[in-house]
DNA sequence: ATTTCGATATGAACCGGTTCAAATTCGAAG
DNA sequence: CTTCGAATTTGAACCGGTTCATATCGAAAT
């Protein structure tokens, strides 16, 4: 009928149109992206043909000449921790509706994947990324497109850049939580880090620290051990803490995460410790199953979905699509207080 | 120096690099693209000026011309689904360093969604998609889309429709499950299905009636409540099957996954239900949170990670980017016998 | 009747690669 | 000293959009 196309192959192009329209390929354009004087008339007419001929857009085209925003890369250790995975879809609600697309790129903590996926960002021109702390800084090559452009952080804040992040208060839940421990009356108490240098970890061991000073309780003297985040570095750090005597064991541990504790809680359970009686443990992040352990477990919350948003529209702020910045990007974090600290009977 | 370039202001394109180095525009793209006949000499003169300019080929202007494969898009309900998550991972490690980027579409079950990524990516010319089902059928574009191309389902198999898919033994599984559960001594056995019309929901159902009608016990009578695999519907249907009189309660409930498992537990401990010696609880999927809660959970285990990169394998086979399509796209489940299902004593 | 001007419409040039027919180079054979 | 063919190299055309300087047109103003 009155649809054939000169090009057999393909689906329709904006040359299509116009031809069959009898406009200009300008024309055409303009009244796709809705912009320019167009008569009222000549774009209904023309949006008829685009209807007719089922006529979209070649995003990849498009992109080439005008460098609008249209992809935004996701960088993120591993989607196992539901922190992480609350972040990601805290971003991609804050896309919303904005016609980008959100590129997963999984780093399973590898610094080669991390340079792989930060060359692939260059080559896609990506036009901003959002990246997860892991378990170890940000790669050289990912600093370098923080450097030149629209990267965000999120958890994780970089000493002497200045480079946008979204963060929640690491230090004041750590503070709480281990309030909360002292205030049961526990007084050995051993703590499982974050990997060191993480700006998170940091936070949290100092937090940890703080409150454990002011309640007079030697800091030094306090059994540590460096984890990664993972349930693995949770059990390992609990066979270190009870080993030996068990008169000499900590009465709790503080864990800078969930996962961690998870951990800790495993090795428990395996070694006949009687969780929150013989040992009492916290964790960080509030993850969906710290509710459903036994004992629950008491921990700090932090809004991950939320965080994922607020640096999603910090992102499009920044690269101009969203003409305000997000509301917060700070967060509260609270402590949740649950079963598996008890109070020391002395 | 050397190095200074015409166009003042961008990144090096392929025409700068030609001209600095004295050849011609077809030469260099032969040249990093590893193809045609380029004298040795002459490549490593060629190169030796895109290592001095920085050149980095720009992915957009290359996939406008050579439709070559370059992205993919996941398509899956949410995250929070460990299970999900797990296939997600899975997806990546599948796609491994071809170069291609995996584009995140989280639907939270939103038919409009479904559609608004099917335009995304009938217009970005995505080389193919992943879907995982969420909660409802596939939208009439997605299918359209699975029509016309790179459709792999994980989890779903549309009657009628030649589709390639990836997806785990349900039926065995289920079965397994409920024999499990009878040969425990249960007879008033409760269903928690999934949503009704889902190829994955029809099999687990299937599975259990089976066994049900195996052991002779009357599968219409039994009680059945159709869920969404939210942990919340699963505490709903426990609300359902709980009420009444505590004699004609089921002293098993056998749920389609492991949320709505947990759901059913959630509204059994804030009820006082004894799990499991009152109630027996099953779920499927065993994701992480199955193990740790307290009665871990009897469940059936279906290998995400695995499938997911069955699933991105063979994709990629079918667009021509790996010769060998997988090894197997249809895998076993296994029973997980926990501490969730008890005998009963009559 | 001529000039002026705002509203529209036009289409060549460009974005940065890939392709491939045609030109060039070069060594061996005649 | 040609001739011939394989190996290289070249560069115009193209992919499908966006841009914007320029052309067109009708009505109002002079």
């Amino acid at each position: 009928m009155s649809g054939s196309r000169s090009s057999g192959n393909g689906r329709p192009t904006i040359r299509d149109v116009a031809r069959e329209a009898g406009v200009s390929i300008g024309t055409v354009s303009a009244v796709i992206n809705e912009r320019g004087q167009v008569a009222e008339e000549t774009r209904r007419h023309v949006q008829r043909f685009i209807a007719e001929l089922g006529f979209e857009p070649n995003n990849t085209a498009r992109s080439l000449k005008s460098r609008r925003i249209s992809s935004i890369g996701f960088v993120v250790p591993d989607l196992d921790n539901p922190f992480f995975a609350a972040v990601a879809e805290g971003v991609q609600r804050g896309i919303g509706d904005n016609d980008i697309l959100l590129m997963l790129c999984i780093t399973w903590s590898q610094t080669e994947r991390e340079e792989y996926f930060a060359r692939i960002m260059r080559t896609q021109r990506l036009d901003g990324v959002i990246y997860l702390t892991g378990t170890g800084l940000p790669s050289s090559s990912l600093l370098e497109l923080a450097r030149a452009g629209s990267v965000v952080f999120v958890d994780e804040v970089l000493p002497g850049m200045d480079v946008p992040f979204v963060s929640s208060n690491n230090l004041a839940g750590a503070r709480a939580v281990a309030r909360h421990v002292i205030d049961q009356g526990h007084r050995r108490i051993a703590i499982v880090g974050g990997p060191p240098r993480l700006w998170t970890s940091e936070q949290r061991l100092a937090g940890f620290r703080e409150s454990l000073a002011a309640a007079a309780i030697d800091t030094d003297a306090a059994p540590y051990v460096a984890g990664d985040y993972s349930e693995r570095s949770g059990y390992l750090a609990a066979e270190r803490f009870l080993a030996g005597s068990r008169k000499h064991w900590p009465t709790a541990i503080l864990c800078a995460n969930d996962l961690m504790a998870i951990g800790v809680m495993r090795y428990c359970r395996e070694h006949d410790v009687a969780v929150p009686s013989e040992l009492s443990i916290t964790g960080f992040d509030d993850i969906a199953a710290a509710e459903l352990l036994q004992p629950a477990l008491t921990t700090v919350a932090q809004p991950g979905l939320e965080m994922g948003r607020a640096a999603a529209e910090l992102l499009l702020h920044r690269t101009g699509v969203r003409p305000e910045p997000p509301a917060t990007t700070h967060f509260q974090t609270s402590v949740r207080i649950r079963n598996s600290v008890a109070a020391v009977v002395s």
